[in-house]
DNA sequence: CTGTTAGCGCCTTCAC
DNA sequence: GTGAAGGCGCTAACAG
């Protein structure tokens, strides 16, 4: 009926040793007889001896563990950069505590204090699309716990970040709704000062430029991603007089809620009004009308490829750390275009 | 320059108190004058001291951590639980670790044995569609380890867990399409010694007895999944003399390569053959065809719910654990019927 | 009110 | 080869 886990110390009493040549036996110290370290190893394996992390990390000051902090652990793009983020970590043995945001800048902030309280050795972030207030990042400097960047990054130069290009997936989807045809292309934006809603835009605008579209600032329409904000942002569209030929959403859930809506107005989706989109749910693979083209974004890849980069970090000197370099690692994102019975 | 976390320690030094002090005036304890807590308190705001958790950890071998065990975070179901699971710890400040088990026994092994390792104070755990072996999950008993099952449990009486009671769900699904005038109704069942698959088969077959629809074995098809496997088990129904006029699918991964098999085969979804799925994606509301029905396990609930219960566990004392009592709590699941233009 | 001591489980000198 | 001692950061029991 004894249940708390072995120690090194049992295993010492149980031996008449003492718990330093456990601990060295178990380690495989070449000072200790091979008779001694088989007896230990013996004894270990019966009692399913375990070393205690929590021990091990208070003397180490490493914890093995990661945390990671994003909006929201059900949407798709998410959840599948989550993912990869375990996948690469627990290969290389690390554990993952994770936390969501829910785009709020409260809940990130408390969610930061967790993960130092708990002193992970690093952490991988994509902020919360509202946080303006950088103060509680800066503080996990101070604590010396490196922290990388993903998909949604602050825009000062001296941090570690994973991001995709997205002007240039911008660029992809204008080119290719020119290349149908189509020159009245319009775009529902996101909050207008979300730097991911900025690079878009900047596409969106280096696009029209490149292929002598005029901008027409009716085009560009605001949602604050919710379904009544998109509804409205289309139905703002669909007023005008020359209304667009084209929609590109800022992601999958504005595109689809768009496309719901213009659905109820009896737009033909992909006919009267082609979409694109951001993000390329992998649903769409089953979807019988998807938008015609999405970005994809590789989340699983960016999640691995952060958390790569956060080993890397763990890997350099504790002191070299601080002043960089400072590494901002780019995809490039890809259109993936959906054909369907057409 | 200096990098390292504050502790208690260093205030005292700063103030000319003992630690123990120190420890007292944060925790306000009423032996302590006023005015000595306002000072230290003061000090460990400039040096924003936290306190070193794996410290405390150490000390009261409580981690205020859980530990998550599911097969794919990628799959709508999972994600949407580890939300609620999230939410409801975070709320009740304890952590969550993940890992995913990608369905492999041997995976899910390590990731018990990490779990264990970082002194997890509890567990909830999915286990993996093929595992049959359960003893990794008995090494946690002897450790004391309280583990709460969810959605995917093993069948023995000894364990806690929180399922969906996935017979009733079945038995819904097969009314709704009797009442739609069905009587030819397949099934394109999961892998057929999983508990989960036996409950749906279960349902089926009460369901057919109690409407007087004779059992037509053909009418029962498997999938281990796969989109391979669904095709060709949807070929199979296919090319019966008498085919079905109705699918259930074990889930919403196996309807959505059945109805696109289907399609290919110039089957009208819902108008020829209807389908009918379980776990009801939350994409559906966006599809044109969706399944006609899906049975929804409200996988946020049962995250919840499973956590509450963990909570609950680690909150009675230590000895009166083993013995139980073992709670199974027993979600009713609830057909969602998806309207469309028609 | 506050300081001292001891110990959580482990590892790392230093000593024999 | 092995043991003893000290310390990682913190708290709790025991002294004052």
């Amino acid at each position: 009926m004894k249940k708390r886990a072995p120690t090194i110390k049992e295993i010492a009493k149980m031996l008449n040793l003492s718990a330093s040549t456990v601990s060295r036996a178990l380690h495989d110290s070449r000072n200790i007889s091979p008779a001694t370290i088989k007896r230990v190893k013996e004894v270990a394996a019966e009692l399913e001896y375990e070393p205690n992390q929590t021990a091990m990390f208070l003397q180490s000051g490493k914890t093995l563990t990661l945390g990671v902090i994003l909006p929201h652990l059900t949407e798709a793009f998410f959840s599948q950069a989550i993912s990869g983020i375990e996948d690469f970590a627990s290969e290389h043995n690390y554990n993952v505590l994770m936390g969501q945001s829910h785009d709020d800048t409260n809940r990130e902030k408390k969610i930061v204090e967790a993960m130092k309280n708990h002193r992970v050795d690093g952490l991988l972030i994509s902020i919360a699309k509202n946080t303006k207030d950088f103060s509680h990042f800066e503080a996990l400097r101070k604590y010396d716990i490196p922290v990388v960047f993903f998909d949604c990054a602050p825009e000062t130069s001296d941090i570690h970040s994973v991001t995709c290009k997205l002007e240039a997936g911008m660029n992809e989807a204008v080119e290719f709704l020119s290349k149908k045809g189509h020159t009245r292309i319009a775009y529902i934006s996101g909050p207008r000062d979300l730097l991911a809603n900025r690079e878009r835009m900047a596409g969106y605008h280096s696009s029209l430029k490149l292929l002598n579209i005029a901008f027409n600032p009716q085009y560009v329409v605001h949602s604050d991603l919710s379904k009544e904000s998109t509804h409205y942002a289309m139905q703002n569209l669909l007023s005008l007089k020359a209304g667009p030929t084209a929609v590109i959403a800022f992601n999958d859930y504005v595109a689809l809620d768009a496309m719901q809506y213009a659905s109820k107005m009896n737009i033909r989706i992909n006919k009267d009004i082609s979409f694109v989109s951001f993000s390329n749910l992998p649903v769409y693979n089953y979807m019988e009308n998807p938008p015609l083209a999405s970005v994809e974004q590789f989340p699983y890849r960016q999640g691995q490829r952060a958390t790569e980069l956060l080993l890397e970090i763990l890997n350099t000197v504790k002191g070299e750390r601080a002043q960089g370099p400072f590494q901002k690692i780019i995809l490039e994102p890809r259109l993936f275009i959906h054909t369907r019975f057409s």
